[in-house]
DNA sequence: GTGAAAGCGCTAACAC
DNA sequence: GTGTTAGCGCTTTCAC
């Protein structure tokens, strides 16, 4: 129960009406110099600010995104909100946060709770269940309902929204270059996300530049890993069924700097037997010994352009064609390569 | 802008004044069941939701927590954010979230945005720079505005609200204790904290944990490290400094890390030669090879426990007094101890 | 130069 | 059983 000074107070204090109050506030020409200064004088000394409640049902728009994030414990996330949170608040917004947890019904949840007129629009990025499940209904209702989206990271074809992501393919095929060209052999990709449309993608920048490389002469070795209490074993067997493999790429941080302790484990010396690289430029990596190379995806930039992207789409009229923008990719090239 | 349906739309569609839908839509007593169901069939195809924005003013409460994270890239407070929207939304209410990055000004100012009815109460930890210059105006004059506010973690004495924090004192007490009945002889504390209140609690459950120790031999080792680009280079020096040092406590799991690396290259075996406990159950310490003994914060507790709190505050009419909660804490033993 | 009144969407006391 | 009215805090049009 808060007690902030309303118009109605100054009003009555100052022996004005409501209506006078407000315009003298806002320096409206129609008002007394005098009059403008009395009321900004008191107003200040009660710290006097505008309910944004008020505000908010008048206007009809709330200044606020509804942001909901799969897993706040994932680096890449906690960096986009980072980017997110900077650029809401430089254009004068509040951001709501909701967790999915990577759950369908808690995104579906989210939606709901929000789209009460708590927010103009939403950023999100898609929970695990919900793309391995293809879930998209909830989605279009939402924008049906007169909500913006913008889709960040993970994203679907089936939603007709604005979006932002990184160029996945391009991120392991360039990763994937990286290592030909230092003259490795036999490249294995473990996958932590093959149940993501992203999963594909990073999967395909892999296969693809396998083959476009001249005398390349092994197989693609894709692993997929799921289960996070079988990162030791799966990797482990990876050294045992795949002889001479001397380079491994990753889709996150934990199953790179995994693969480095189980090499490290098997007798190899890092770099020099076998090369790895990991994926998001967080903490794990840096702290790895040797240090994580890895794939930076420049999580905060990918924030701000989610919110300029939704503030644009609030900002017009007439509906512009929906538009994805790219965030490029960086190769951190550190000790592991 | 959106198009959501409103009683006024669903009233003119019936036939019906507004009043007798919004009691429909209650299931008053007053209205004839035939116009209950009628009404609450229209509502339910238009997917009618009463309006946030209007509940908030007509109820002079708006059901959201403003919650302010000192860093969202620390895995502590991302924890506890998980903790703190599991509970609210468990309860019915919203989170706005924003960032004080650690600075003073950004706290501050995220303080007065929140505090204009947008929230009915905060969730916070204070900043690293308010607690160095030891600011605390900026709380209490939002509390005499109105809002409670419940710390956590990082709290200040001179702000008279609930506060939910670990025992600082009583786990760096017992993990030292657990050092010297292993039988380590020279035990160093490296501070990442020396200037937070908790800093200095926790190197008083570190010294004092020596000082009652029969038969220790050693001074008490602190080291102090505030820039993070000299953790290698400060905790190197250690070694030289300091001989047969053989066991270490951190406040924090990087500085832990970097110490466990340290040591392996001054070709220490690990936790033969020498211990190492870092603070906080977070990804880095169970990555770490070997995994790294911590301290858990429990602190998805800790934001369950801050919810609560501000519920109940909220709730209440008369100012009960304020209580402090005290979280355990875990000393989690993995492979460095 | 100032004030009254309507309206944003909702609820609830009070008619009828 | 249904409708009218006032009011939450604010802005803005229209009177005076």
């Amino acid at each position: 129960m808060n007690n902030h000074v309303t118009l109605k107070q100054l009003a009555k204090e100052l022996g004005l009406s409501i209506s006078t109050v407000s315009k003298a506030l806002k320096n409206s020409y129609e008002i007394n110099d005098k009059t403008i200064l009395r009321v900004q004088a008191l107003a200040k000394k009660h710290n006097y600010r505008p309910n944004r409640m008020a505000l908010s049902l008048k206007n009809n728009q709330t200044k606020t995104i509804g942001v909901i994030i799969p897993n706040i414990l994932n680096y890449f996330f906690s960096k986009v909100l980072l980017g997110i949170e900077d650029e809401a608040n430089k254009n004068g917004y509040q951001i709501i946060i909701c967790l999915s947890n990577n759950k369908y019904e808690k995104e579906l949840q989210s939606l709901e709770l929000l789209s009460d007129g708590s927010v103009d629009g939403f950023i999100l990025s898609i929970a695990r269940e919900t793309q391995r499940e293809k879930h998209h209904n909830h989605f279009n209702k939402i924008i049906k309902e007169g909500y913006p989206i913008v889709m960040f990271d993970r994203v679907s074809e089936n939603v007709n929204c604005d979006k932002v992501v990184i160029d996945d393919f391009e991120a392991t095929f360039n990763a994937t270059n990286y290592l030909l060209k230092q003259g490795r052999k036999k490249i294995a990709l473990i996958s932590t996300v093959s149940n993501l449309d992203i999963g594909k993608q990073r999967t395909d920048g892999y296969t693809e530049a396998l083959k476009k490389y001249q005398n390349y002469q092994n197989d693609a070795i894709v692993i997929p890993i799921t289960d996070k209490s079988k990162y030791e074993s799966t990797i482990s067997d990876i050294f045992k069924e795949h002889k001479n493999i001397d380079a491994i790429l990753t889709t996150n941080n934990v199953s790179a700097v995994t693969a480095l302790k189980m090499a490290q484990l098997n007798g190899y010396k890092i770099p020099k037997d076998i090369s790895v690289i990991g994926f998001s430029d967080d903490q794990i990596s840096r702290l790895s010994h040797p240090k994580l190379s890895t794939i930076d995806q420049n999580a905060f930039e990918m924030g701000k352009k989610a919110v300029e992207s939704l503030i644009s789409r609030l900002a017009e009229k007439s509906t512009t064609a929906f538009k994805t923008q790219v965030v490029k990719t960086d190769l951190l090239v550190r000790e592991t390569t």
